[in-house]
DNA sequence: TCCGAGATTGGCT
DNA sequence: GCCAATCTCGGAT
């Protein structure tokens, strides 16, 4: 069962919360990646310097205006791609950041995408480095932005979220964001949210 | 094995 | 010039 616009129409900050647990699958027919999502962060439109439109809409985040469930995907440090899903109501603005998954399907394909070499020679650490960051998982799973940027999550016939039982308050860790120290009086809101001693977390 | 520093890379803030 | 990241390598543990 997956998400539908109504969930992703919400408030940014709940909707980063209730992405936690649920798993993000891209069908490509031959084979399914399916990921739980086990850490997002939260970009709001409330005087939040780290967001992207913080100041209004560029070409570059114009999905934002669109309904929650949306895909925004950016390039950043000129050699990486990050995936965030728009919330809130059309034309207001903020959106989730998937900082990592746990694989949960497709992984042998995933070790390929990630390390170009077969699944054989693998190791725990490997397997752990496949999805712990926000960018590994975006490779691991063979996403970019070319393809998806501004794809509607709760409609595409490729990506989408699954409902998944929500994960309960006290196994959810709240956070400051990850590499936001230029954004001044934002960059200690608590917005970053992971699952509790999940391996996959990229970092404490 | 673990951790920190340095290199990488190109579009936009 | 800056940046919501990652990889590799060297030295420390």
């Amino acid at each position: 069962m997956r998400l539908e616009r109504e969930f992703f129409e919400r408030n940014t900050i709940l909707v980063a919360r209730d992405l936690l647990g649920k798993n993000l699958v891209l069908d490509r027919g031959d084979v399914v990646y399916k990921g739980k999502i086990v850490e997002t962060e939260a970009y709001i439109n409330n005087n939040d310097k780290a967001a992207h439109f913080h100041k209004g809409l560029t070409e570059r985040t114009k999905v934002v205006n669109d309904p929650g469930g949306h895909i925004y995907i950016y390039n950043i440090y000129g050699m990486y791609q990050l995936f965030n899903i728009v919330s809130e109501k059309s034309t207001v603005h903020g959106a989730v950041l998937i900082r990592a998954v746990q694989p949960i399907e497709g992984i042998e394909q995933m070790f390929f995408n990630r390390y170009k070499r077969d699944y054989d020679n693998k190791d725990k650490k490997s397997i752990l480095n496949l999805t712990n960051g926000p960018a590994k998982f975006v490779m691991a799973f063979g996403i970019s932005k070319e393809e998806f940027y501004g794809v509607d999550i709760t409609k595409d016939n490729r990506i989408s979220v699954e409902y998944q039982e929500e994960i309960q308050s006290k196994d959810i860790i709240k956070t400051k964001r990850i590499n936001v120290d230029y954004a001044e009086h934002s960059k200690d809101y608590l917005l970053r949210y992971y699952i509790k001693d999940n391996p996959y977390i990229s970092r404490k």
